[in-house]
DNA sequence: CTCTAATGCGAATATGTATTCGCATTCAAT
DNA sequence: ATTGAATGCGAATACATATTCGCATTAGAG
């Protein structure tokens, strides 16, 4: 940040810039996204945000650091995966992982969608960890000596496909294929995988 | 197309022109790809760039039109599913798949990245489809009465699922997961769902 | 209350890219 | 060889967007 925020007033204005451009990502897309846009959506001047941010990279940086922040506290309430079956796990993370998509009227539709152009990693790299670890707990208890090689070969194929295949069912909207199906389909191939 | 080449180095110049533009895409990428620098490299005015395209889509557009082709080619002298085990058969889509994504010096790994701003049905509809056709016929032919609607589901599921994590893995060159890995595990992984 | 640093402003300016248009050159039909 | 149509050119122009800067306003410490 370009500069620190002292005044309350600064802070609040910072907030409301960063909540802005979750907003003109949903509204305009990530291309039309302008930081004059942004500055209007936040009924403050371009010159001010320029006071605190290098630019749209900077905004949309921040706003990323944020919702992985959500994102981690809404993985930490799901079952974990010693205490529930590998598939009720598996289940509910791609469930999860849905709700997530479909929240805040598509802006991480629209952010997944980029996802090669901006610091994914912020939130990438948030659900890749978690799912390791998870898998980690998971088979080191139920296979002491699983090989752990292998499985960061399967959790990086499986969080990728999961990911993915569900960003690209959301985006198409192609009505021909359910959600629920996806998702089943999706929790049937991922353990059948995962369990050998 | 704008106009029609008519006269023969007109027709040179178009070809030259979706040429460049691909080598355009593999330097710059599709973001610092301009009208300007593709007539550059074709080594033809701009001028004339829009003489025959509406502009950068255009001539990408003209480009994967192209390239849909060269994978349909490709596509047809692999194993049909009929002559070949389920396993081989996947096994060697996905390491022409690897392939693919390798070749052309990262023209087909930048397309895909942005597929979402492209006209990427070009090419993805045309592995969609390949897919599906290659899987109907093999379960058509092994279990007569395979459910059209879950087999739907299945191909959505594993096209995507393959796609991207390869995309994912050729562009990150994570170094701790060898492609031929990540390979054996797309292919368990399909096999093993596909297969119930 | 006073005073200064902090904040806020937005017209002005800079930059990068798309697109056009009038003129020069070349092709190929006759 | 002549000639009109096709082609090629690239400086000039238009546009969208980023970024700055000098001035006005405000917060809050003292």
């Amino acid at each position: 940040m370009r500069k620190h925020p002292r005044q309350r007033r600064s802070r609040q204005l910072v907030d409301s810039l960063i909540e802005a451009t979750g907003r003109a990502l949903v509204e305009y897309g990530l291309d039309h996204t302008t930081t004059v846009r942004i500055a209007e959506i936040a009924g403050v001047s371009v010159g001010s945000l320029y006071q605190y941010f290098e630019g749209k990279e900077a905004l949309v940086e921040a706003l990323m650091d944020k919702l992985a922040g959500d994102i981690a506290q809404g993985l930490r309430r799901l079952p974990l995966a010693d205490s529930a079956g590998l598939r009720d796990t598996v289940d509910g993370a791609i469930r999860f992982g849905f709700a997530v998509l479909h929240s805040r009227d598509g802006l991480y539709l629209e952010l997944v969608r980029n996802w090669h152009r901006l610091p994914t990693n912020r939130v990438a790299d948030v659900l890749q960890q978690h799912f390791m670890e998870l898998s980690r707990l998971y088979f080191i208890k139920h296979y002491r000596d699983y090989p752990i090689d292998d499985l960061q070969v399967r959790v990086f194929i499986v969080a990728n496909s999961v990911l993915f295949t569900m960003v690209r069912h959301a985006s198409q909207n192609d009505a021909l294929l359910r959600e629920d199906d996806i998702a089943a389909g999706l929790t049937d191939m991922v353990v059948g995988y995962m369990a050998n």
